[in-house]
DNA sequence: CCACAATGGATAGTGTCGCTGTCCGATAGT
DNA sequence: ACTATCGGACAGCGACACTATCCATTGTGG
């Protein structure tokens, strides 16, 4: 098929589909004559998976292109690719000295919860730079319940993740594996973050009686 | 003190806290006279707040300035407020018929599972058109693992969800308790996301032994 | 076989976001 | 008195994610 017929398939407009062939987010089409190109379904499938990630997982254009190309490539760690996928930008603006303390002791509670659950995980992660950031963040806020919550967080996430990467290994060909990780991660995200929303809805009309619901339909 | 104090105590440029100012996150200095304006610890503390959601949390300027309103103002309902946190657009382009078919497809799996966890959550709560949202790209791109983890998901979410609202409830006034749950919902998705990360990780190396890891430090 | 739509490719333009820079006349502090 | 700072208004900027236009092929229905 030509351009048109998988811009209709994907509900993709022609424009944004070249400007993603000229990103790197989709790769091009079999050449047929020297200036004519022929997509197919692989490629429907990946503008699929490209708006799923950018419109659902709330990535960017280049962090989808990273996340995607780590799909492509074996010899890219998923963690790594996956760490782009943040969508939090992880930057530190001025590292006043009452910022560097605060991330010093974030760092230490973290790595004494890690080694309390004997979790092995690397500081080259992306997320370890973030988990630090959310807690030394949450300090400096006043308060520090959601480093009280930090042990339930691990626990609950080992479970999690435990159960999304035994679904995972017995799939069947890697690169469908890869993409089956990768958009359970970044979807996993969002879709954790609104069921904690229902979670907490439900948890406060239970406990406060707070607010009346009215049932759905 | 007056704004290149603040300035200096929160680390914000002056210029960042006009335009804060301007757009409504930062309420107005108390006026000493026609054209100057004094600023408290209120004034800090509320911009390291703004700095925690917009760096840390992802929000953007606008979703800040409706979380905080909503903090301020005791009549919004805390699901609304934080319905515009989530980062995910929840928007639809072409509600095409295949499109609306996987919605009210997934619309049924999310209402059984809701349902058979005795959930009183209201469809009005944005969450639900997210999960909804999410459940149906998932569908939509081939394999419904995630599907097939949601129930999971509302387990673990529940128990956090039960705790985070468990800790809030006996805090003092309503003011620094609605503060806590806005930054702890916020950042507890950031951190929820980051600490997903490194237990796929531990239990990827645990179940695999996939990647050799080097410890910290 | 030929007019005409569609294509690939390049480049420029658009709208939004989150600031940043500059200017102004009015204080504040010394 | 004098200079730094202030608040307030507004223009500008760079990044982002497209979108529109142009053009020289190419494909295709009549």
């Amino acid at each position: 098929m030509r351009v048109g017929e998988l811009s209709r398939r994907s509900g993709v407009s022609v424009a944004s589909i070249k400007y993603y062939l000229r990103e790197g987010l989709l790769p091009p089409g079999e050449r047929t004559s020297p200036n004519q190109a022929a997509y197919d379904e692989a490629h429907v499938h990946r503008l699929r998976m490209v708006r799923a990630l950018i419109d659902v997982g709330g990535l960017s254009v280049a962090a989808t292109r990273d996340v995607l190309a780590a799909v492509d490539d074996p010899d890219v760690p998923l963690y790594v690719a996956l760490g782009r996928a943040s969508s939090t930008t992880t930057a530190q603006d001025d590292p006043a000295d009452d910022q560097d303390e605060a991330r010093a002791a974030a760092e230490r509670t973290l790595a004494a919860a890690v080694d309390e659950r004997g979790w092995a995980v690397s500081d080259e992660n992306p997320a370890w730079r973030t988990a630090v950031g959310v807690l030394a963040t949450y300090a400096r806020l006043g308060d520090d319940d959601l480093s009280a919550q930090l042990g339930l967080y691990m626990q609950v996430m080992e479970e999690v993740a435990r159960r999304e990467v035994a679904v995972v290994v017995d799939r069947g060909d890697r690169a469908r594996t890869v993409e089956g990780v990768v958009v359970g991660t970044v979807l996993g995200d969002t879709l954790l973050a609104a069921v904690r929303r229902l979670a907490q809805q439900h948890c406060s009309l239970e406990l406060l009686g707070e607010t009346p619901i009215r049932p759905r339909g």
